[in-house]
DNA sequence: TTGTATGCGTTATCAC
DNA sequence: GTGATAACGCATACAA
């Protein structure tokens, strides 16, 4: 722990110290001109810039940090699957996680804080969110990343944001799409539209918010509507992934057991998994059994038969979560506090519409982003 | 600054002096145990854990960054797209950035780092780089986000890896695909393959060195093969864009000078911007052009045609861009400095090949990432 | 307008 | 084994 402390040899990173005394003037000026803060001459800002440009000095973040108490960082907490678990769909997909983590980024950039990103092991919910906690001003947790009750915890001690949760949890802020109204809008296309009466739900993982209010709110509507769908227990439950979603159709269908006349998926990826396996067993969607999905992945446009489904603004989660997270650490009295964003049916081939657009549609605007080497 | 050096009232969010109280021991001692250092008395460490649990302590990560000189965290900065300018295709796209972001992000948790991510606007190199050096204990920059004259000048500053650059900087260490021995591949599959003589090339903005690297690399192996390649200067110059490669084609077209037997472009956005123009002029391909691109994005193997490419390892460039910097960082001797990644030929059906495989082809592994939601 | 002195919460180096 | 205590680099209240 060499001491550099007010005599600042100019040996490895220079410090405040060396600016001082190549400009000929103390610390605090240079902190002044470095923060514009307070009135200073001209002439000695010039001097105190010049002495930061020869130095190519660059302040240190922890030292700012530590003495301000402010850091200007977001931490943003999402799960990651082993990286050899994930399908061809996975990992082609422009994901639910990847646009969330875009937005928020972009959002970030505008209120002037960084995103410090940590991918959380299912499962694994250790200490790895707490500890993001002491390196940032606020927390964003993706569902699924925490237990509810542990979210409610750390909130108390830190500004926090629970994204695309449940919304029941008393958490200071949550920011979720609105689900019900997704699934109510399918419920009505497959109900009024087709004429479809007897239904199943695949499920993703039976802890999951997410699935279990999709699932409740299409089995409401569905009733209501007159029609029928089978429970996910009994046997439609998957784990969110494409291959699960796979196999249990798979199994279903040897089961022998009479089909339904729509499939109504959770996510897109289980939507894929679904029209594979009934692919594999000589059905065809939307000629004898009708799916759907939900989140409008990119490959959902251009699979065959082109999948209906419901759209989430997944980018634009990331986008809010972010501003009511500022909001939150910097005490903004007009903040926003939960906020629940709109879904969109998007009907197209898969359950049994004529496929809308032409492929290609819709292709040109401008663009760049990534143009390189995307 | 209110002091709470030594006294430590239970205020705001913990210190290590109110643990240290409650559990009736020194500072250091409380810093021991966190740190698994040197030997304690069992007894004593269970009673620093307990306090640590019943006050909730989490260290300050500044404090913490500032004493040790170990951050614990390596910034990548990347080129952001104003919002609005993002075509459909870029859009759908898992994009390239994406992609290495999480690849690095999965690499970084492995070595114990976290991310933190800057979004920079083209053009605007200003110093949000700069500030990143003083955040992370290293920093990767991706391609176009700096001149290559800064990026040596920090990389003297910092650690450092340049990513998807031309692989020319003396940076401290480059890690890029091989653009040679993609291009090569496709001149030798179009020349010795499908007999073609005539070509252009269709370039990305012309002071990219990814897109120079590649011309030269296809020109030069055409030629070798007894093919011609109109220079790209002669009207097949673009901007990386979709909506640029269209409008470049059209123009050409309209201008009734003969077409080339096949067009290679420098990425597949542009690819698709060809293959719209030439259907928009009423003509296909690869009947009447053979096209191809370069990247391997998602939507290359769903595009009517399917696209022949050359995939290059986008995730992969993340976790290995993180591994040179963490060998920087940590001067691990054994570390390898410069390095680049293969990159494959795909032939697919828009260079006149048979289109080889089903859709869905390569669906399923086990999957789960993002599941809920992508 | 500028300088002095102190604290931010840790880690690490000494002694004991 | 454990406890004082000096850095770490910067911001800022208080003087001048």
């Amino acid at each position: 722990m060499p001491a550099s402390g007010g005599g600042g040899q100019s040996s490895g990173t220079p410090t405040i110290y060396d600016v001082a005394k190549q400009a000929n003037v103390s610390i605090a000026t240079v902190s002044r001109v470095l923060n514009s803060h307070g009135y200073l001459r001209a002439e000695t800002r010039d001097r105190v810039l010049q002495a930061v440009r020869e130095l190519h000095f660059v302040p240190n973040g922890p030292a700012r940090q530590l003495s301000s108490g402010i850091k200007k960082v977001i931490g943003l907490a999402f799960i990651r699957p082993p990286e050899d678990e994930m399908s061809a769909v996975e990992e082609d997909s422009l994901l639910f996680t990847d646009a969330v983590i875009r937005g928020a980024e972009f959002a970030a950039q505008r209120f002037g804080y960084s995103l410090l990103l940590t991918g959380v092991t299912e499962g694994d919910s250790s200490n790895d969110v707490t500890a993001l906690t002491g390196k940032a001003d606020g927390v964003i947790v993706l569902d699924r990343v925490l237990p509810e009750k542990r979210v409610a915890t750390l909130a108390k001690r830190s500004p926090l944001v629970l994204l695309a949760g449940s919304g029941k949890p008393q958490a200071a802020v949550n920011v979720r799409v609105d689900n019900v109204q997704g699934m109510q809008a399918i419920a009505q296309h497959l109900v009024a539209h087709h004429g479809f009466r007897r239904f199943a739900f695949m499920a993703g993982k039976e802890s999951s918010p997410d699935s279990t209010t999709r699932e409740e709110a299409f089995t409401e509507m569905v009733r209501f509507l007159g029609g029928q769908v089978e429970p996910s227990e009994e046997g439609w439950s998957s784990d969110w992934t494409t291959a699960g979603a796979f196999k249990t159709t798979r199994d279903r269908l040897s089961s022998g057991r009479p089909m339904p006349e729509a499939i109504v998926c959770a996510s897109d990826p289980m939507a894929l998994g679904v029209l594979q396996a009934l692919q594999d067993a000589g059905l065809r969607a939307p000629r004898d059994v009708a799916v759907t999905g939900f989140d409008d992945i990119p490959i959902a446009r251009h699979w065959n038969p082109s999948l209906t489904t419901v759209r989430q603004p997944s980018q634009q989660l990331g986008s809010v979560g972010v501003e009511a997270l500022v909001g939150l650490i910097e005490d903004r009295p007009n903040a926003q506090r939960d906020r629940v964003l709109p879904t969109q049916l998007v009907v197209r081939a898969s359950c049994g519409c004529p496929a809308p657009t032409a492929p290609g549609l819709g292709l040109l605007n401008t663009g760049s982003w990534g143009s390189e080497s995307q």
